[in-house]
DNA sequence: TTGAAAGCGCTAACAA
DNA sequence: TTGTTAGCGCTTTCAA
């Protein structure tokens, strides 16, 4: 059998309650009392059940992680950064990955409210309605990361994907570029969708029309940038430009380039998205959108902790701020 | 207030041991009470209290993960492995970034315990006196992943990183080369050390020494790695192979190397460790001693379920085999 | 400053 | 096949 709080009254002369005073730091406990509880709580090696403590204060101080896939390079980034504010707050992480799985996401938020967490820190893909109806039922709050919810009816969040997509895009018609393609991951998350328009605008904006066979949709790997640069370069007219909605991916647009004897940037220029280390991995280096990974994990982590403290939040939806770093993937 | 299995049994005129026992999938349950059971929980829209369960029944279903920094690309892949088993075992995971900070990874593991997790699957670096105290005195099973501990004495999944490393090492040293230099990372961790053991066996065996200036010493960063050649092609005699204890800093020592002009493998060939993504995310590709990181993930779990379950385990050190893949920084 | 006692929501004998 | 009941280890009034 454990140690509990009982044993520990018992062997101090107090009372449960006392003990469980010292316990939690409550103040309204004579010195010499507190001092003799300590004693005996070291002496016995006794260590507070936290379940116990869930069960009747109605508080576990542990919050959901729900990922995509934590062995993503920028996943886990955004993990990284959630779990070190979660730990600043006292908080624990209970992670599962969802694979972007509609049907995982659902049972597992549920998983998770099961185990009567305090908070859910969501990242996904697409925001359906079902995900709206869940996170609207939800008894706790749920914060989004990196995660757009096009209603905007959930906290999140995230940059401007949109805006930033145009700004890489409008660099690379800057450099005068006359036709720039877009290689993509799947369609269906809002995130890429935004980058898809921000695209389409910085044509606009340039008077040149979106061109079909400049349009690579694959899944968000390295080979399949490989892959999509191949399409690319079999093509009559082959860009001079690429603009790729992810790093990984655009790593494998460079070395599909360079595999076929072209050269990067002199041939095509080639800009990435979210600046996972990966940009800085790969001659040469990549230009890219910077995306604050670590710092939405964090953030949305401590726009949580705010809602979970019933704190006033002035506003849901938080949209951390972007740039473009220029590196040797461009002119 | 939420709805309880009280709730469920008042509305449903049975008694809440029969919910429970619906809940739970215990057979002995007329199949008319189970549909009218299964129905109110549906229209009350019950949800168990996994807290409340875990208290009756102390098992918590949910196993405690401690690993040095889940942005790591390696580590983030083990605990992909960790993840998946745990959920095929219906388990959740708590999971909490160490940095191998001994007083964190200490204090973890005693708030894993607090939390009642039903076992733990630990991974560092060098584990000490203290480590192995914790290890013995943990009241529920532990399991160690690619982390190795020297005594032996707590249950471990790896690899042999001392024959691994040897058989990269003599790879290089059958290629012809004359000097062979080792870049590693923090020389705290007793698999880096093991590399070490083998980098001097495969020396020893072919009647070569061991020379100081060969052997570089960085953290595990790609920037180490870009750092350690520069060091190395300053030497006046500047070895013809390196064997380097990790992928990433592997690609800096292999882009230190180009960004000097000169080139692999035709100059200098490199071996890598661990085969992660990033091996074949560089050109050349990396030739690199292959760790299954996501299978030493999912057998550690796998084995930790075991010991969870009170099963008997034969071995309770596993050895996964390894191998190396040439690709084409080596000749 | 301290203690007594009533739960928190569930499981698991035990009885019927 | 079903119900009764006693905890699991703690927090939290309420009284003293």
């Amino acid at each position: 059998m454990n140690i509990t709080i009982y044993d520990v009254a018992r062997e101090a002369n107090v009372s449960m309650a006392t003990v469980s005073r010292v316990v939690n730091g409550n103040p309204n406990v004579k010195p010499a009392t507190r001092k003799k509880v300590l004693e005996t709580i070291e002496r016995l090696g006794y260590r507070p059940n936290a379940v116990a403590r869930g069960l009747a204060s109605k508080k576990t101080t542990t919050v959901g992680v729900i990922i995509p896939d934590i062995s993503s390079i920028f996943f886990s980034e955004l993990a990284r950064g959630i779990d070190d504010i979660a730990n600043m707050y006292k908080y624990n992480i209970i992670l599962s990955n969802s694979d972007q799985n509609i049907d995982k996401e659902i049972k597992l938020i549920n998983s998770m409210l099961e185990k009567q967490v305090d908070g859910i820190v969501y990242m996904g893909g697409k925001i359906t309605e079902e995900h709206i109806n869940q996170f609207k039922t939800s008894p706790v709050p749920i914060v989004l990361a990196a995660t757009v919810d096009a209603s905007e009816k959930t906290p999140s969040v995230n940059i401007d994907y949109e805006q930033a997509a145009f700004e890489a895009v409008q660099l690379l018609l800057d450099n005068g570029n006359e036709s720039v393609a877009f290689v993509t991951g799947l369609e269906e998350t809002t995130a890429n969708a935004l980058k898809f328009e921000g695209y389409k605008r910085a044509l606009k904006d340039a008077e040149k029309s979106v061109q079909d066979d400049y349009l690579i949709r694959g899944d968000l790997s390295y080979q399949s940038g490989i892959k999509a640069v191949e399409t690319l370069l079999d093509l009559n007219e082959r860009p001079s430009a690429i603009f790729v909605a992810s790093d990984e991916i655009a790593l494998g647009v460079i070395h599909g380039i360079q595999d076929r004897g072209l050269s990067v940037p002199n041939d095509i220029e080639v800009v990435g998205f979210d600046n996972t280390r990966l940009a800085q991995m790969v001659r040469p280096t990549l230009s890219t959108v910077v995306q604050p990974m670590y710092d939405i994990g964090a953030v949305a982590m401590r726009l949580l902790t705010k809602y979970m403290n019933k704190e006033e939040v002035s506003d849901n939806t938080v949209v951390l701020p972007h740039q473009i770093i220029e590196r040797n993937s461009t002119k």
